[in-house]
DNA sequence: ATGCCTCAGCTCCTGAGA
């Protein structure tokens, strides 16, 4: 199987780069974040007409997930249950016998914010259900938009970023602790170019530059873990025309 | 320098993103 995920920084722009994206590229399942797009704007008959069937949770304005797969997906879920959110942040399904997450986490704006404490918040309860899913569903991915860097080597700048937002101690707090669920950083488990980012900021040639950010990850439960056989980010398409900000990131597992 | 892009919308500016 090959599982992608891409935040798409509005759907409604990017749908042809992702319909180009997936000619090229297909995928058993893709995740999308950003839609900006309110639930009866979304393309659902332009992805059929591409072979693909879509679960979807969109947001005016804001935030929006999907998950996209040739194949029927069963059980959804959308939000982290309990947890009472008025953003649309997150869509699970499961895919053939694996259990699929997909998630725009908060960015959290500045360290000390009332958004910084709501990212805090919401990423506890994001651990508390995923431990609960890791019971239920041995073969889990959690992959998205995570807005944290693991460590200095996904930071562009480690120094003049330390402690800014998506950097702080505090956020890579809660990313070691699902990691410490049972959980696998994907890109990691395979030898990468040095300074492999998955954002550039729209700003300052960003992207020309390489100045960037990997905060786009894909996890994988332990029982996956010796079945992945490749992860890696692909930048081809922030080198369209209107790019997405962010740049997907693949996995591909041998179940 | 609370900006430098980009996007949505209460659209010709503002808020948010990261």
């Amino acid at each position: 199987m090959k599982l992608a995920t891409w935040n798409v920084n509005s759907l409604s722009v990017r749908l042809p780069q992702v319909l180009d994206w997936l000619a090229a590229n297909p995928v058993d399942v893709l995740a999308l974040q950003e839609l900006k797009l309110t639930d009866d704007k979304f393309p659902a008959d332009a992805f059929a007409a591409a072979g693909y069937q879509a679960q979807w949770f969109g947001q005016k304005t804001y935030n929006g997930v999907a998950l996209l797969s040739p194949t029927p997906m069963t059980d959804v879920v959308k939000n982290i249950p309990g947890f009472d959110d008025d953003m649309s942040r997150v869509i699970a399904a499961t895919a053939g016998d694996m259990r699929v997450i997909g998630a725009y986490f908060p960015n959290g704006q500045e360290p000390g914010s009332d958004k910084f404490e709501y990212k805090m918040e919401w990423l506890s309860a994001l651990r508390r259900w995923v431990k609960e899913e890791l019971v239920r569903h041995p073969r889990l991915v959690l992959m998205g938009d995570y807005n944290i860097t693991f460590d200095d080597d996904d930071v562009w700048d480690p120094e003049g970023l330390r402690d800014t937002i998506h950097c702080t101690e505090e956020e890579r707090y809660h990313l070691r602790a699902l990691i410490a669920l049972g959980l696998h950083d994907s890109l990691r488990l395979f030898p990468q170019p040095p300074k492999s980012y998955s954002w550039w900021d729209y700003r300052d040639a960003g992207f020309r530059r390489n100045r960037g950010l990997r905060i786009d990850h894909i996890l994988v439960s332990t029982a996956l873990k010796p079945l992945v056989t490749g992860c890696a980010i692909d930048k081809l398409p922030r080198k369209n025309e209107r790019p997405s900000d962010h740049a997907p990131v693949v996995v591909e597992i041998a179940v």
